[in-house]
DNA sequence: ACAAGCGGGACTACCCGTTGTT
DNA sequence: AACAACGGGTAGTCCCGCTTGT
């Protein structure tokens, strides 16, 4: 979900050779990361075919060959976002995993990797593309912001397994609602995003996360 | 920052009388009533004038006449968004000061109460202007984006004031940021009205607030 | 023709005080000034009633109080820049002929005079209202026109009146056309604001006016 | 800086078929003509492109193919203009110099040859867009002025270059400032033109330039 | 696979003129 | 006499998508 894009460096712009321009796979992908870069600053209504063709170095030709029309184009953009969220999340899992067996700290390692991962930005972070999209939820057709919906439910579930485990073998202080306890990583991560933005302060991000682990510890009577 | 929506619905529409419409302040706020729900659901770059200006049941000429263009009235609409905020902030600390004296209960109370008012909700709710505006920022001019950075902040100083008080009363059981702390709040806040958004489900900002309850009581050892 | 303008200063502006609005011809002529100034600078279809209104301090209620709308306030523009065309050219002859009763002389006087007036000038000079309107003649009811050809038209007549009569009295080099002749001294008036104007230049309106006073030296042998 | 409006009437309106639309020069062309015919009228301000294309039988999608917006037209539109201008001048000047060598008789020639061809004209002449842009200056980026001043330039300085060498050769009756008697030129014509368009004459213009033609030969002593 | 030309509509801005009010 | 509010239309800009050509 939080995906760091560091920055969609395309160096190949404009003014490349001709023979270059025909690697089609490429094309696509130059259109997907300029979308995705204006989107997030602009929202998806408010940014043009025409400005990201000109920023990704296509033209129109080349975009309705590869693409059935802007709500195709956001469909993809949400599509790939969630495809290579699915793949950090999975990654995530199994370092999790090979970290330790017992489930809560398996989340707590979960919790603590995103931690880092986040402590190292420097600027203020893109943003998810899910939240992007329910701000604009009229937009879209129903198929595309459920891809987000699902994304998100995967961390929950992933989550959500997980503290129910946890909750049998380490009895929390407190009796817990497994999903909505793991839906508050998200809720913090996607509350985190936006204040970030707000304030352009990248290190917010990493400092909410670890309220969440010192929720999760409190409850759990881990170490205190 | 929530602000109960309920002033949105206007029952008088085009087709009044021509007399009624000499009400300046009334033709002004049914455009932003109009834009309002809009650009929520829609985005302020995927929401035109023409669709605003229908749904106020108000003309071109009226519009020009009362703001100086499309930016002036997404800036309007952030300063009144952020007018009633802190309107209601205002009051929500008058009550938390009449229910209690201690700064920690006040907190308590604070979070209690848009605790209580959230799970009233039956609709997902329409959310946060200050996320929609800033996964838009490149739409407007950052006068405009400043006002909800100061919204956000309001809400952070008030609660980060009676959070250090508290700590002082009331020593947690670990060294607490008060700022980082009091910031939880509205980070979770504006997650959960994503998530809201994006699950359907308006229960889950009541529930979230409640972890925000319950981690601010582990870490005070309130209730033992 | 000419008409030194002198920058049209107004001092008074909005923001004078309520009591001092109420000059109905004061506001009338501010009126006119502001549209004249802009309507040399932009065209008269380049000139919006509210700029004028704007730049002249009054509001759309004082201007369909005085004028019928724009295209009456064309008109009364091009009336009163045409009377006090009439008024100068009337003082020009009188002063001509205060200075000479030779009908020959008093077309140099005449000449002269308005040479010494030009070279006075600092500015490219504001140029000629009738101009302006025939480059955009579609836009204006002929009545309009009228007014300037028949400005036009007087210089043209006070000037052919008098190279008549020298034509008899000091037999000219070559057989002339004195209305053709007459009509000489506004083509190059004319000529020269545009020339002044596009070559921001001044002294280049007396410059010219020189050669058509030595023109019509050589033609009618005067001193050489 | 007269050229010969021949070029101006398109038979090929819209109605033609899709396959003929593909030329994107001729589309171009048939901007710019109807552009130039309307804003000779109407002034470039009180143009709309919506009368511009439907003239042209084009859509504002190819207009905005072609050209960056109405600036842009005007700009291109100045650019054409002298170009054809400037090619005009060429000729003249090649032509005179194959009908004489002495560079007085190469100046009457040039003015011979122009008045020649305003003899011929049967309407009103519809003038020169450099005057027409000088007085409406506020609409256009300063480049766009510079087009024009350049345009009269270059007139002003292939008569003075010959003038210069023609009072060497031909002590004149007077001394004469090369410079300025060669903006007579272009003076007188521009003043024509506008005499010519004010009282509906197109015979003015040649008479203006013949009294141009007599004060040289007056001033050179030609003929006796 | 891509590029250019173009059709036609949508969007913001603003324009001219009217109305009701003081 | 003057003003603020407004109606309704138009101007310039740009947008999305299609077509034609290579």
């Amino acid at each position: 979900m939080w995906i760091a894009k560091k920055r969609l460096q395309r160096t190949i712009r404009y003014g490349m050779l001709k023979s270059m321009t025909r690697d089609p796979a490429a094309t696509r992908s130059r259109i997907l990361d300029a979308a995705e870069k204006l989107v997030m600053a602009r929202g998806f209504g408010g940014t043009s075919l025409d400005a990201i063709l000109a920023d990704a170095g296509a033209t129109k030709g080349a975009f309705f060959h590869h693409f059935d029309g802007k709500a195709a184009l956001g469909k993809a953009l949400a599509e790939r976002f969630a495809a290579a969220d699915a793949a950090q999340l999975e990654e995530l899992e199994r370092e999790a995993e090979r970290l330790a067996s017992d489930p809560l700290e398996q989340v707590l390692a979960m919790v603590g990797l995103v931690e880092e991962e986040m402590s190292s930005l420097e600027e203020p972070f893109p943003g998810c593309l899910v939240a992007s999209y329910v701000y604009q939820a009229d937009l879209f057709e129903p198929g595309t912001l459920e891809i987000g919906r699902r994304m998100l439910a995967r961390w929950r579930d992933a989550l959500a397994r997980r503290l129910r485990h946890a909750a049998e073998l380490h009895p929390p202080r407190q009796p817990i609602d497994a999903e909505s306890l793991a839906s508050g990583f998200t809720a913090i991560l996607e509350g985190a995003f936006v204040l970030s933005k707000v304030h352009g302060d990248p290190r917010l991000i990493a400092e909410q996360l670890g309220h969440y682990h010192a929720y999760l510890e409190l409850l759990f009577g881990v170490d205190g």
